[in-house]
This record gives C-alpha cells, structure tokens and sequence, in this order.
DNA sequence: CGGAAACTTGAACTGCTTCAAGGTTTGTGG
DNA sequence: CCACAAACCTTGAAGCAGTTCAAGTTTCCG
C-alpha cells in the first residue's frame, strides 16, 4: 500500500524539483507559483501510483527513485513504455486534455515524487506564457524520445539496443568508460523492451566488443568498437 | 525530383488546412496569421520532402495524399515511424527547439502540403496564447500515439495490430462494416511495424475471424468476434 | 488490353520469448 | 561482520513470431 503521507518539500527535494527540465526554464513568478502547487508523496517499491484508465487528479515529476511508466494487455502481459527517474515529469500529456492516466505506474524502488493538480497547473499555463512554453518543451522532448524508441524497436536488434544505451549513458571523452546503472537490470530490459535473458544474452554477446558486467558496474574497454555494434 | 512549385491555397486546400487538427481551434486572428505564413507545395510519388539531420526550415500540413516518416539504419533498412494524411501535421516537434529533421519523409502517392517556416510560428507562438496551445495540443496527441504505438509493438502481434487498426477505422455501429483502405498495404505494414508479408499473413489469419480482403476494400462480417483477437 | 507494380504464398532462417534450473548479488538480523 | 534468505540474474533448451528471399498471382493504371 502506498504510503500516502503528504509532506512538505525538504531543501533536497526543492533543489531538485527546481532543476527538473520541467522547472528550470521557468521565471521567478512562475517558479514559485508552481512550488506552491507541489506536494510532496512517498510510495515503496512496487507501490502502484495510478492506474490506467483511473480519473487523473495530478501530474508528477520524480524526485528520488525511478517509476515504471507500463501498460497491461488482456492476458495480463506487461509493456513499459517509460522509465522516469529524478527530474523526470509524467502524465503531462494530460494537460492538453483528457481526464483519465493512459498508463500504469509503478514505484521501481523506493520514491519520492511531486504531485501538482493538472486542473491548477492548466490555468496558470493559461496565465503564464512561461509555464505554457515549459509544457511544450517537455511534451516536445518526450515526443522525441518516443519516435527514438519506436525506431530503435523496430530497427535494432537486442544487442545494439544495449549498445545503444551504454553510449548514451557513458562520458564522451576517452575510449574507454565505467558506468554503474541507476536501476535494476530487469528495469533496464523493460525500458529497451527486451525480456531481463535476453538483456543477459545481449550483455555477453557484447564481451566480444570489450563489455564487462559485475552486478550494475559496467566496464567498456573499447567505446568506439561499441559504436561499430 | 520534387515538383517545387509554390502555389497559392486555392479553395479546397484552404478548408482542409482550416479543419487540421492544428488550425481548427485557432481564433480569427492567429488562423489569419497562420494563413499568411503558408505555401503550398505539390512532390510526386517517392519523392523526398527532407531527410533526417538537414537544416530544418519548415514545419508541415498534410493537404492531399500521404507522407512517410521514417528513420534509417545503417545498413539502411527503413523502420516508419508515423503516416500522416490529409489535416495530419508533421516536424512540428521542432517548434520547441532542435534545428535539424529528425527523420525522413517521402510522399507516399502524389501530395499536397501546406509548409511553415518554423520560426515565424514560434515567433507567432510567442505573441498569440492559442497558437501556443494548438501546439501543446497537437505535442499532446502525437505524444499519446506515439506511447500506443510503442505499447502496441511490445503486446501485440501481427493478427492483433491488423484487428486493432480495424476496429480503430470502422464505423462504431452495426455488427459488421466494410473498409476502403486509404493508402496502399505496404504502407499500413510499415504503420504497423510489420514486412509487408506479415500483413498479408496477418490478414489471412483473419479470415476466420470474418475479415474478407479484395485490394484496398475490407469487409468485417463480425466486429465482436475482431475485438475477441 | 498489356505491362508494371503490388500483393500473396511457401520455405528457410533469425532473434526473441518462455520455461526451468542453477548461480550471484543484496540486504537484513544476529 | 558474517550468515542466510530472498530477490535477482544467468544460462540452457525448446518454441514461436516475424523476416527474408524467391516465385507466382493479382491488381492497378495507362
């Protein structure tokens, strides 16, 4: 069960909700007009925070922890379609219309996440230019991401996906790099649409490239043979 | 070669850019406004409007006929990402920020197109509060489909993605319906993240469930038994 | 009506999933 | 700090869905 207290934002908290991609562009006004609409929720590891179809009250923006954004079919498979860590916003496609989640979403661990009324945010977008610009740059952003997945799914094989994300997720600079993921692996499979073995399978088809794995610790010792996957 | 001729909106042209989802909701000011920043613009079949990575000029209206978007990979296989037809916007992800295509897109048949030159909207954009909520509305609806697509690749398989999409063109009423497809089979496999020779194999399969196919006309003789895939 | 393009079908193959079993990591309490 | 249990991850084997290639058929359009 959720653990439903509503608390009021700690100095960590702020910092980050201020630096959240949804935040940071805003003025001063509007800066602090939206932290009055925050508030603060808590939610254990595999706590669901909504539900799809549900009437959708609030959207959010992660603070500690990430969320699985996913949808169910009718035998009861699961598909995520999102993976939200600190600073990410969700279910602010509801701001242009429709009352209702699209989605299910679960805590992935232990949360911290801001929760605003949509019905508030919604008229100070109306009344603030730059709350309504904010909005456009966050849905243009995961638009992005999301014709990224598409293409990715449906052109990449499991390995390249891995690949993929390693790269994305790696320092630029030297040619090689050590990574420690955020998440559990199982998380990462879902969020590349892979079942966890066939993450596991990618993983040592890519030690031939110079992929090392110890728990989350990922070693690359070759990062421009990685790009040649 | 594309045909480049700049033609003025002629009557039809103009109503179809009226009603697209991104004019309709405009008031009489920003829909003039809007009006003026148009071109129209004729390609032929295969031709390419701009290719992933260009300089990003323009943002687009579909008028007549249908535009692929589509990525490549490195051997050069093509994965779609989205088919836009008549009324259907397309780059306008870029009014939020980025300066380059993001994608390919080609005139699937003979095409008409309304162009915009994406500065003048985001200048527009700026001055006029509903030109800026068409653009989060229309964000908001690429952004919800784009997540079902997603969805529905992860989910779904060939027989259901057909039924789906059935179901999602057919008249709500009646126990069965009959379909003209707008658009080639090719181009709804591709849609459909599927080789054209799944589709048919998808179709095929559906014959048990009712579904009768000669050229582009689909007759459904059970809506129920199609929703039960 | 004729030719080109689009579609269908078959057969082989690839890549991912599923299920099951064994191994590793993680976190907790003594 | 260690021991232990639970959760997580890896590996193997089998199966399935979709791709690819090739050949034959239908549809479209001039």
């Amino acid at each position: 069960m959720p653990v439903n207290k509503t608390l009021k934002l700690n100095t960590r908290d702020k910092n980050i909700l201020l630096r959240s991609s949804f935040m940071e562009s805003l003025g001063p006004v509007s800066m602090a007009r939206m932290l009055d609409l925050a508030t603060v929720t808590n939610f254990e590891a595999r706590d669901i925070l909504f539900r799809e179809g549900e009437v959708a009250e609030y959207f959010y923006c992660s603070l500690t922890g990430y969320v699985r954004l996913y949808r169910l079919n009718r035998d009861g498979r699961e598909a995520d379609i999102r993976i939200c860590g600190p600073g990410d916003t969700f279910a602010e496609c509801l701001l242009a219309c429709g009352d209702r989640y699209l989605y299910n979403a679960q805590a992935a661990e232990n949360v911290v996440v801001a929760r605003f009324e949509l019905q508030k945010v919604r008229q100070l977008a109306e009344q603030e230019k730059d709350v309504a610009k904010a909005v456009i740059q966050c849905l243009s952003a995961h638009l992005r991401s999301s014709m990224d997945c598409i293409a990715n799914d449906r052109l990449q094989t499991a390995p390249q996906r891995v690949a993929h994300y390693l790269l994305d997720n790696c320092p630029q600079d030297g040619s090689s790099a050590s990574i420690r993921l955020p998440f559990q692996k199982s998380l990462l499979a879902g969020k590349l649409g892979l079942a966890p073995e066939a993450l596991s399978r990618a993983f040592s088809s890519l030690r031939r490239a110079g992929v090392t794995v110890r728990g989350r610790i990922i070693q690359i010792s070759d990062i421009s043979a990685l790009k040649q996957i």
